[in-house]
DNA sequence: ATCGTTCATCGCAAATATACGATAGATAAG
DNA sequence: CTTATCTATCGTATATTTGCGATGAACGAT
Protein backbone atom coordinates (compact mmCIF):
# COMPACT_ATOMS: atom_id res chain seq x y z
CA UNK A 1 0.00 0.00 0.00
CA UNK A 2 0.91 3.27 -0.66
CA UNK A 3 -0.16 4.41 2.58
CA UNK A 4 -0.76 2.88 5.92
CA UNK A 5 0.37 4.39 9.13
CA UNK A 6 1.61 7.96 7.69
CA UNK A 7 -0.42 9.71 10.30
CA UNK A 8 3.28 9.09 12.10
CA UNK A 9 5.02 10.73 10.14
CA UNK A 10 5.26 14.34 10.75
CA UNK A 11 3.46 17.14 8.34
CA UNK A 12 7.02 18.14 7.56
CA UNK A 13 8.49 14.94 6.25
CA UNK A 14 4.99 14.44 4.62
CA UNK A 15 5.44 17.67 2.51
CA UNK A 16 8.71 17.69 2.04
CA UNK A 17 8.61 14.31 0.58
CA UNK A 18 6.03 15.23 -2.04
CA UNK A 19 7.89 18.02 -2.92
CA UNK A 20 10.48 15.38 -3.69
CA UNK A 21 8.20 13.35 -5.49
CA UNK A 22 7.36 15.83 -7.81
CA UNK A 23 11.06 16.14 -8.59
CA UNK A 24 11.34 12.63 -9.18
CA UNK A 25 10.94 12.53 -12.59
CA UNK A 26 13.45 13.90 -15.12
CA UNK A 27 10.76 15.41 -17.11
CA UNK A 28 9.82 17.29 -14.18
CA UNK A 29 13.26 18.68 -13.56
CA UNK A 30 13.57 20.04 -17.29
CA UNK A 31 9.97 21.08 -17.44
CA UNK A 32 11.23 23.56 -14.38
CA UNK A 33 14.59 24.47 -16.23
CA UNK A 34 12.84 25.03 -19.39
CA UNK A 35 10.35 27.16 -17.17
CA UNK A 36 13.04 28.88 -15.73
CA UNK A 37 15.15 29.55 -19.13
CA UNK A 38 12.80 31.09 -20.75
CA UNK A 39 12.09 33.64 -18.16
CA UNK A 40 8.72 34.21 -19.24
CA UNK A 41 5.53 32.50 -19.19
CA UNK A 42 5.28 29.47 -21.73
CA UNK A 43 2.47 28.43 -23.69
CA UNK A 44 3.13 25.28 -25.12
CA UNK A 45 6.58 24.94 -26.59
CA UNK A 46 7.23 22.62 -23.27
CA UNK A 47 6.09 19.99 -25.53
CA UNK A 48 8.66 20.58 -28.60
CA UNK A 49 11.48 20.27 -25.90
CA UNK A 50 10.65 16.67 -23.81
CA UNK A 51 10.75 13.45 -25.39
CA UNK A 52 7.16 12.71 -24.72
CA UNK A 53 3.62 13.03 -26.13
CA UNK A 54 1.57 16.10 -24.98
CA UNK A 55 -1.09 14.07 -22.99
CA UNK A 56 2.04 12.96 -20.61
CA UNK A 57 3.68 16.62 -20.50
CA UNK A 58 0.14 17.81 -19.64
CA UNK A 59 0.51 14.96 -16.52
CA UNK A 60 3.57 15.90 -15.32
CA UNK A 61 2.64 19.83 -15.36
CA UNK A 62 -0.33 18.94 -13.19
CA UNK A 63 2.22 17.10 -11.06
CA UNK A 64 4.08 20.23 -10.93
CA UNK A 65 0.94 22.37 -9.87
CA UNK A 66 -0.38 20.53 -7.29
CA UNK A 67 3.00 20.66 -5.19
CA UNK A 68 2.50 24.59 -6.00
CA UNK A 69 6.45 24.57 -7.64
CA UNK A 70 4.60 26.03 -11.07
CA UNK A 71 1.83 28.16 -11.74
CA UNK A 72 -0.51 27.88 -14.71
CA UNK A 73 -3.02 30.22 -16.49
CA UNK A 74 -5.52 29.57 -18.84
CA UNK A 75 -5.06 32.73 -21.51
CA UNK A 76 -7.48 31.95 -23.94
CA UNK A 77 -7.03 28.21 -26.32
CA UNK A 78 -3.29 28.54 -24.47
CA UNK A 79 -2.32 27.93 -21.26
CA UNK A 80 0.41 29.84 -19.64
CA UNK A 81 2.91 27.87 -17.42
CA UNK A 82 5.55 29.78 -15.31
CA UNK A 83 8.02 29.13 -11.87
CA UNK A 84 6.21 29.71 -8.69
CA UNK A 85 9.23 31.49 -7.31
CA UNK A 86 7.69 31.63 -3.56
CA UNK A 87 7.75 27.61 -3.94
CA UNK A 88 10.70 27.24 -5.08
CA UNK A 89 12.43 28.91 -2.51
CA UNK A 90 10.32 27.64 0.27
CA UNK A 91 11.91 24.03 -1.01
CA UNK A 92 14.93 25.04 -1.35
CA UNK A 93 15.15 26.28 2.09
CA UNK A 94 13.38 23.00 3.02
CA UNK A 95 15.52 20.71 1.67
CA UNK A 96 18.73 22.86 2.40
CA UNK A 97 17.73 22.40 6.34
CA UNK A 98 17.51 18.28 6.02
CA UNK A 99 20.64 18.13 4.26
CA UNK A 100 21.72 20.72 7.26
CA UNK A 101 20.92 18.76 9.98
CA UNK A 102 21.59 15.37 8.40
CA UNK A 103 25.80 16.87 8.01
CA UNK A 104 25.86 18.81 11.14
CA UNK A 105 24.62 15.74 13.27
CA UNK A 106 26.29 12.95 12.20
CA UNK A 107 30.26 12.89 12.35
CA UNK A 108 30.87 9.74 12.65
CA UNK A 109 30.87 7.18 9.63
CA UNK A 110 30.64 3.47 10.04
CA UNK A 111 34.39 3.06 9.05
CA UNK A 112 35.55 5.13 11.99
CA UNK A 113 33.43 4.23 14.70
CA UNK A 114 31.88 0.39 13.65
CA UNK A 115 31.25 0.30 17.37
CA UNK B 1 5.71 2.80 -18.57
CA UNK B 2 7.88 4.56 -16.08
CA UNK B 3 10.29 5.12 -19.25
CA UNK B 4 10.41 5.63 -22.78
CA UNK B 5 12.66 7.92 -24.17
CA UNK B 6 14.50 8.85 -20.98
CA UNK B 7 17.61 8.73 -23.56
CA UNK B 8 16.50 12.13 -24.14
CA UNK B 9 17.14 13.68 -20.98
CA UNK B 10 20.97 14.53 -19.53
CA UNK B 11 22.20 12.07 -16.64
CA UNK B 12 22.31 14.93 -14.63
CA UNK B 13 18.54 15.16 -15.03
CA UNK B 14 17.95 11.71 -14.64
CA UNK B 15 20.76 11.33 -11.14
CA UNK B 16 19.02 14.28 -9.47
CA UNK B 17 15.69 12.72 -10.39
CA UNK B 18 16.84 9.38 -8.66
CA UNK B 19 17.90 10.96 -5.49
CA UNK B 20 14.39 13.13 -5.23
CA UNK B 21 12.37 9.76 -5.61
CA UNK B 22 15.34 8.59 -2.73
CA UNK B 23 13.35 11.28 -0.51
CA UNK B 24 10.20 11.13 -2.13
CA UNK B 25 8.49 9.00 1.00
CA UNK B 26 8.05 10.01 4.19
CA UNK B 27 9.97 7.06 5.88
CA UNK B 28 13.31 7.31 4.16
CA UNK B 29 13.10 11.25 4.97
CA UNK B 30 12.81 9.98 8.63
CA UNK B 31 15.46 7.21 8.37
CA UNK B 32 17.72 9.88 7.83
CA UNK B 33 17.00 11.70 10.38
CA UNK B 34 17.27 9.28 12.98
CA UNK B 35 20.63 8.30 11.65
CA UNK B 36 21.74 11.84 11.61
CA UNK B 37 20.14 12.17 15.11
CA UNK B 38 22.42 9.31 16.58
CA UNK B 39 25.09 10.24 15.61
CA UNK B 40 26.48 6.90 15.00
CA UNK B 41 26.13 3.82 13.36
CA UNK B 42 22.71 2.17 14.22
CA UNK B 43 22.19 -0.99 13.75
CA UNK B 44 18.48 -1.81 14.49
CA UNK B 45 16.76 0.64 16.05
CA UNK B 46 15.67 2.19 12.86
CA UNK B 47 12.47 -0.45 12.56
CA UNK B 48 10.94 0.42 16.68
CA UNK B 49 11.35 4.43 15.37
CA UNK B 50 8.66 3.72 12.37
CA UNK B 51 5.43 2.44 12.02
CA UNK B 52 6.53 -0.02 9.40
CA UNK B 53 7.27 -3.76 9.45
CA UNK B 54 10.92 -4.84 9.65
CA UNK B 55 10.66 -6.13 6.32
CA UNK B 56 9.56 -3.14 4.92
CA UNK B 57 11.78 -0.64 6.76
CA UNK B 58 14.34 -3.01 4.89
CA UNK B 59 13.18 -2.14 1.82
CA UNK B 60 13.50 1.49 2.20
CA UNK B 61 17.44 1.18 3.62
CA UNK B 62 17.99 -0.64 0.51
CA UNK B 63 16.15 2.09 -1.31
CA UNK B 64 18.66 4.47 0.40
CA UNK B 65 21.29 2.36 -0.14
CA UNK B 66 20.69 2.19 -3.92
CA UNK B 67 21.11 6.13 -4.08
CA UNK B 68 24.25 5.86 -2.02
CA UNK B 69 22.79 8.31 0.74
CA UNK B 70 23.40 5.75 3.22
CA UNK B 71 25.81 3.10 3.93
CA UNK B 72 25.78 -0.31 5.60
CA UNK B 73 28.16 -2.44 6.91
CA UNK B 74 27.11 -6.33 7.76
CA UNK B 75 28.55 -6.43 11.42
CA UNK B 76 27.85 -9.68 12.88
CA UNK B 77 24.49 -10.69 13.15
CA UNK B 78 23.36 -7.18 12.56
CA UNK B 79 23.96 -4.22 9.99
CA UNK B 80 25.44 -1.27 10.59
CA UNK B 81 23.47 1.80 8.51
CA UNK B 82 24.97 4.96 8.73
CA UNK B 83 24.89 8.30 6.65
CA UNK B 84 27.20 8.97 3.57
CA UNK B 85 27.75 12.78 4.11
CA UNK B 86 29.86 12.72 1.04
CA UNK B 87 26.38 11.52 -0.88
CA UNK B 88 24.45 14.09 1.58
CA UNK B 89 26.82 17.09 0.46
CA UNK B 90 26.50 15.68 -3.37
CA UNK B 91 22.40 16.08 -3.15
CA UNK B 92 22.67 19.03 -1.16
CA UNK B 93 24.92 20.82 -4.43
CA UNK B 94 22.90 19.28 -6.78
CA UNK B 95 19.67 20.61 -5.40
CA UNK B 96 20.93 24.02 -4.72
CA UNK B 97 22.28 24.36 -8.22
CA UNK B 98 18.89 23.56 -9.61
CA UNK B 99 16.87 25.81 -7.21
CA UNK B 100 19.17 28.69 -7.71
CA UNK B 101 18.77 28.03 -11.42
CA UNK B 102 15.54 28.42 -11.47
CA UNK B 103 15.35 31.30 -9.18
CA UNK B 104 17.96 33.38 -10.46
CA UNK B 105 16.52 32.76 -14.04
CA UNK B 106 13.17 33.10 -14.06
CA UNK B 107 12.10 37.04 -12.73
CA UNK B 108 9.13 37.56 -14.76
CA UNK B 109 5.72 35.92 -13.50
CA UNK B 110 2.93 35.04 -14.97
CA UNK B 111 1.12 38.01 -12.87
CA UNK B 112 3.66 40.40 -14.04
CA UNK B 113 3.98 39.31 -17.71
CA UNK B 114 1.03 37.57 -18.93
CA UNK B 115 2.51 36.98 -22.36
C1' DA C 1 -21.13 29.00 -37.91
C1' DT C 2 -17.07 26.34 -39.07
C1' DC C 3 -12.33 25.20 -38.80
C1' DG C 4 -7.90 24.83 -36.74
C1' DT C 5 -5.10 25.29 -32.64
C1' DT C 6 -4.10 24.41 -27.91
C1' DC C 7 -4.41 22.02 -23.87
C1' DA C 8 -6.88 19.14 -20.17
C1' DT C 9 -8.94 14.99 -19.23
C1' DC C 10 -10.55 10.19 -19.83
C1' DG C 11 -9.63 5.45 -20.37
C1' DC C 12 -6.58 2.01 -20.72
C1' DA C 13 -2.11 -0.73 -20.31
C1' DA C 14 2.23 -1.55 -18.40
C1' DA C 15 5.65 -0.66 -15.01
C1' DT C 16 6.89 0.64 -10.18
C1' DA C 17 6.30 1.40 -5.54
C1' DT C 18 4.66 0.15 -1.08
C1' DA C 19 3.63 -3.00 2.48
C1' DC C 20 3.80 -7.19 5.00
C1' DG C 21 4.08 -12.15 6.40
C1' DA C 22 7.04 -15.88 5.94
C1' DT C 23 11.37 -17.57 5.44
C1' DA C 24 16.33 -17.96 5.15
C1' DG C 25 21.07 -16.78 6.47
C1' DA C 26 24.40 -15.27 9.70
C1' DT C 27 26.09 -15.00 14.11
C1' DA C 28 26.33 -14.58 19.24
C1' DA C 29 25.22 -16.86 23.42
C1' DG C 30 24.41 -20.84 25.94
C1' DC D 1 25.07 -28.12 18.56
C1' DT D 2 20.96 -25.51 19.72
C1' DT D 3 18.63 -21.45 20.40
C1' DA D 4 17.65 -16.67 20.06
C1' DT D 5 18.31 -12.43 17.59
C1' DC D 6 18.74 -9.59 13.70
C1' DT D 7 18.18 -8.48 9.04
C1' DA D 8 17.75 -9.48 3.95
C1' DT D 9 14.98 -11.42 0.65
C1' DC D 10 11.03 -13.82 -1.47
C1' DG D 11 6.34 -13.96 -2.68
C1' DT D 12 2.20 -11.66 -2.97
C1' DA D 13 -1.37 -8.09 -2.85
C1' DT D 14 -2.62 -3.50 -3.65
C1' DA D 15 -1.86 1.27 -5.00
C1' DT D 16 0.37 4.56 -7.66
C1' DT D 17 2.95 6.26 -11.56
C1' DT D 18 3.91 6.72 -16.25
C1' DG D 19 2.65 6.92 -20.92
C1' DC D 20 -0.24 7.57 -24.83
C1' DG D 21 -4.25 7.75 -28.02
C1' DA D 22 -8.68 9.62 -28.26
C1' DT D 23 -11.78 12.95 -27.01
C1' DG D 24 -13.58 17.25 -25.47
C1' DA D 25 -13.57 22.12 -24.18
C1' DA D 26 -12.16 26.84 -25.14
C1' DC D 27 -11.01 30.17 -28.14
C1' DG D 28 -9.21 32.84 -32.34
C1' DA D 29 -9.58 33.27 -37.08
C1' DT D 30 -12.13 33.07 -41.18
Amino acid sequence: MAKAKAEEFTPEEINLADIAKALSHPARIKILKILASLNICVCGKIVDELPLAQATVSQHLKELKRVGLIKGEIEGPKTCYCINTGAIKKAYDDFQKLFNNISKECKISCKTATK
